[in-house]
DNA sequence: CCTTTATCGAGACTCATTGTCTCGACAAGA
DNA sequence: TCTTGTCGAGACAATGAGTCTCGATAAAGG
């Protein structure tokens, strides 16, 4: 028994024992990151990534129970979370640089695999289904706010949520089935027809 | 050897032993959109869909050699290529129609979960992703059919194909997602602002 | 009626993979 | 120096996919 007798039972200890390998934890995240954007991997599992990391298996189980929870470390440590908010007066130019930066983004060689990859696992594994939701709600909400700096020219009844989600829909729609490029034309139409369906189909007097 | 010695070695004979049971080749396919929808269940399997469909494994790696195969047929079976043409004389009418009976099937209880679990499996399967590829071609096809009967309205450079990706994203995005609901109002506001898109934002004059 | 051919269900079998357990080596504090 | 906890590596059992074999059965022709 050690010398100190009284302790704290709620705060056991502050730490004993070898520390956590900081460069461990970065190779498993980016491996995991990597099969994901390889994509000619199968299901992602522990043991993969493990393999693909360099790194025991033992030691992947021991701070992550499922893929989806290294993915949820590994895509926040990213902080690919940041969604661009231009301001340049106008609706129009405002949707069209934020729809750019969005299309472009999303059509990215670099990030591209890793969405169609995200979409892959959160098809299969609930964890990465959550992580999947707060990610599309994040730039959901972005947009959102967005439109409703402008909402004194809408129409009376306009719903700003199908207009956010025919931009994202088509974002996903045309990242998934690959049919249709995702570049800036198709950025800068989509920001004219949304603002026309906004404004309600009748031209502005200014 | 038997008695017929001459015989075509194009064409060796017609048939001869035991049938296939057509009752089993329906067992087999009801069983993998049952699995399908179900979704409860891990990757679709062919001893999964022998186990379900109440079939020998062996009797399901004779007729098809992947999960994709059996959905493709179980699917074609299922004739759900059918997609409606209306024509109410109007854009805004044939528009909202087809949008309302679009949205409905996809939402439809006993739909919706065989879509999501063809995306989950077209996420796995390269066979199940050309099946998709083809299932949602004729889709966009057929609203880019719609559209083009009232081309004379449009303004003078419209996407036709944007317009088409705007409505199926939503559908998509929405069904998978499953943030907002894809009811006849939704369909109703997408067609009102797809018609605002297309004529250009300017009022028309009739 | 009998033979031939091919399908059917069932189960044994191999093989790959997941997740657990154990081990010796090592690092960081006490 | 001792204790504690992490590290990589590998053994291990459990699971499941795909292959193979078996007896039973059904459809044709002789």
């Amino acid at each position: 028994m050690p010398s100190t007798g009284a302790r704290s039972e709620t705060e056991p200890r502050a730490h004993t024992g070898r520390r956590r390998n900081e460069a461990t934890r970065h190779a498993v995240l980016t491996a995991a990151v990597r099969l994901l954007r390889d994509a000619d991997h199968g299901p992602l599992t522990l043991p993969v990534i493990a393999a693909a990391a360099g790194v025991g298996k033992q030691t992947v189980y021991r701070w992550w129970s499922t893929p989806g929870e290294v993915l949820l470390e590994a895509l926040a440590e990213q902080a690919s979370a940041q969604v661009p908010t231009p301001d340049t007066g106008s609706l129009d130019g405002d949707l069209r640089v934020f729809l750019q930066s969005s299309l472009r983004g999303a059509a990215d060689p670099a990030t591209a695999p890793v969405l169609r990859g995200l979409v892959r696992e959160a098809a299969r594994d609930e964890q990465a289904a959550g992580l999947m939701r707060t990610f599309t709600a994040t730039r959901r909400a972005a947009l959102r706010r967005l439109l409703l700096r402008h909402a004194d020219r809408f129409a009376p009844d306009v719903d700003v949520d199908l207009l956010v989600d025919q931009a994202y829909g088509l974002l996903w729609y045309r990242l998934l089935i690959g049919h249709a490029p995702l570049d800036d034309d198709t950025a800068r139409r989509l920001a004219e027809g949304l603002v026309a369906a906004a404004v309600g189909g009748v031209a502005p007097p200014g």
